[in-house]
DNA sequence: CCGCATCCGTTACGATACTG
DNA sequence: CAGTATCGTAACGGATGCGG
């Protein structure tokens, strides 16, 4: 019970900016989920089990729920039946790139020693 | 039983440097561990309990293990007795400046209608 | 005192099965 | 195909213990 799936039941822990985003992206998963996103542009649900790192449907939902009422991902023609229907980013998603660019240079080159198989995408 | 304390005991989920990043800094405490010592300069164990979000002893012991056996952070003295040691950044952990700034950017301008109280810093 | 380790209740995760 | 329900496991978080 209780887990937070939107804004409103989120607990800021402090006034740090820092600490607020992570608040919001501070987990294993979200940032995955952005990351799919800029890479494919749209998302179906089924399409983020895809990627290597297997996300599963419940944690899925759970963060797409989350993202959403932050306003960091969107449905894409939300009214018309399920079927087909897709996630993309908003301009706050889209705002994330530069968190993303550099958490994935950092990893490359402070990672690389003990993950050896971890590819440049940057 | 079998929390992650050491870089032997992280399960990488792929060869995305942004996933394996994650897998190393995905939670809500590490990055907040990292900002503190940014900020200080270096600190010691009871001190981190001072900062406003209050990290609770056992995950500020878990997350320092876990951060030392990465290269992340390192004991001043690590061999004098245990009082008064302290812990600062390693190369590897100075590095990570530039995504606690982009993350503290991005939060500043999209979380601010959510959480009003929030403060700038860069 | 300070730096942790341990205990234990609560919450979140994660695999899978299931429903519309 | 898009999600939800269930249930076992792991992590969190507060309290407390204990050695140096």
């Amino acid at each position: 019970m209780s887990m937070v799936i939107d804004a409103n039941s989120i607990e800021w822990r402090s006034v740090c900016p820092i600490a607020s985003g992570l608040d919001v992206l501070g987990d294993k998963w979200s940032l995955v989920i952005v990351r799919d996103l800029f890479e494919h542009g749209t998302r179906t649900y089924s399409e983020f089990g895809e990627s290597p790192e297997g996300i599963s449907t419940n944690i899925l939902a759970a963060r797409l729920k989350l993202l959403s009422s932050i306003g960091i991902v969107e449905h894409v023609e939300p009214d018309r039946a399920s079927r087909n229907n897709a996630y993309q980013l908003t301009s706050s998603g889209l705002a994330l790139r530069s968190v993303l660019e550099e958490l994935g240079k950092w990893s490359q080159t402070h990672l690389k020693a003990m993950h050896p198989d971890i590819v440049s995408i940057f």
